[in-house]
DNA sequence: CGAAATGGCATGAAAATCCATTGTATCCCG
DNA sequence: CGGGATACAATGGATTTTCATGCCATTTCG
């Protein structure tokens, strides 16, 4: 196993500007830094969130192989060839990959920004080789968040002094 | 097995000043850098009590691959991609890695401060794989606590003249 | 030539770093 | 056995740096 020295955790809430232009937290950003030297992030739909993920592009070739890992199990168990066609489909082609600049910023590709319902505030949670940014709006309306995620995103709306 | 053989233990009890500066304990920070050579230590609610429990990043490098492997097992047998997204989710959004600086203190995030019930005393706890921080207040005040425990508490309050 | 996109700079707030002081346990030498 | 003297830990305060973000300059393209 690799590249479980540098994990993305803890949480932020940024803004987004007019342009969609969003600050990416420093602290994750010094994880991209160190997995890789590389200053982009790639951006997906998250596969169960309404929201989007995000990871270096390191892990993106990590990734492939752990696709590659899992259907060679399901062959062996009779998994279907269509699924892992999806989801390598959906792994490789519904990413973009967005460099940030000196000021930590990344501008969000706008197909990027409905799919993962981001309007002009941006919650970002770390979530070991990923993190993910959502709105926190939905965040706090979806069932599958935890209470205490959900207190978590209130806390960093209240200490901003934003009341959604 | 690993890394048993460097264990939190013993316990401490710390001024919290104004701006939410704590010093983190000579012998828990010498553990924590014979466990890797981080000056840094992650910071989490505790899951049953009302404190915060807190561990070195290796730690938390291992808690992940745990949660990884689980995850692999499970797919295959057509286990939740969900339970998966949300245990991350908690594991690593929920926490906060804050460096400790050449005196030893860190600064308690507000958020970590306010989930932990922290006001300006600090009372760590040794629990082998992690170590708490807890209000020595809602120490003393808890049911679950052994009274023994209770007594060292109790001690470390009185050997800085403090009575609550 | 105008509008929009992109990159760079300025600001105010927050946080990391540094320095100084105090307190405490340890050691060494009388 | 006592009494400095010494090293280390904890804490208070001040200073420097970093961060997020608004604003402006420059470029690009219709």
């Amino acid at each position: 196993m690799v590249a479980l020295e540098h994990l993305f955790q803890g949480s932020a809430l940024n803004a987004v500007d007019a342009k969609g232009r969003v600050s990416v937290p420093a602290f994750l950003r010094s994880v991209i830094e160190r997995r890789g030297d590389a200053r982009n992030i790639v951006l997906a739909k998250h596969e169960v969130f309404p929201a989007l993920s995000a990871y270096d592009p390191a892990y993106a070739a990590l990734k492939y192989a752990k696709l590659e890992r899992l259907a060679e199990k399901e062959e062996t168990i009779g998994g279907s060839e269509l699924d892992y066609a999806r989801r390598t489909m959906m792994a490789f082609g519904a990413t973009e990959e967005v460099p940030y600049d000196s000021s930590g910023r990344i501008l969000l590709p706008p197909m990027m920004r409905r799919k993962g319902n981001v309007e002009d505030l941006a919650l970002f949670i770390g979530a070991g080789e990923t993190f993910q940014i959502w709105n926190p709006k939905l965040f706090l309306a979806d069932d599958n968040i935890p209470e205490d995620m959900k207190d978590i995103a209130r806390f960093r709306l209240e200490e901003r002094g934003i009341a959604l």
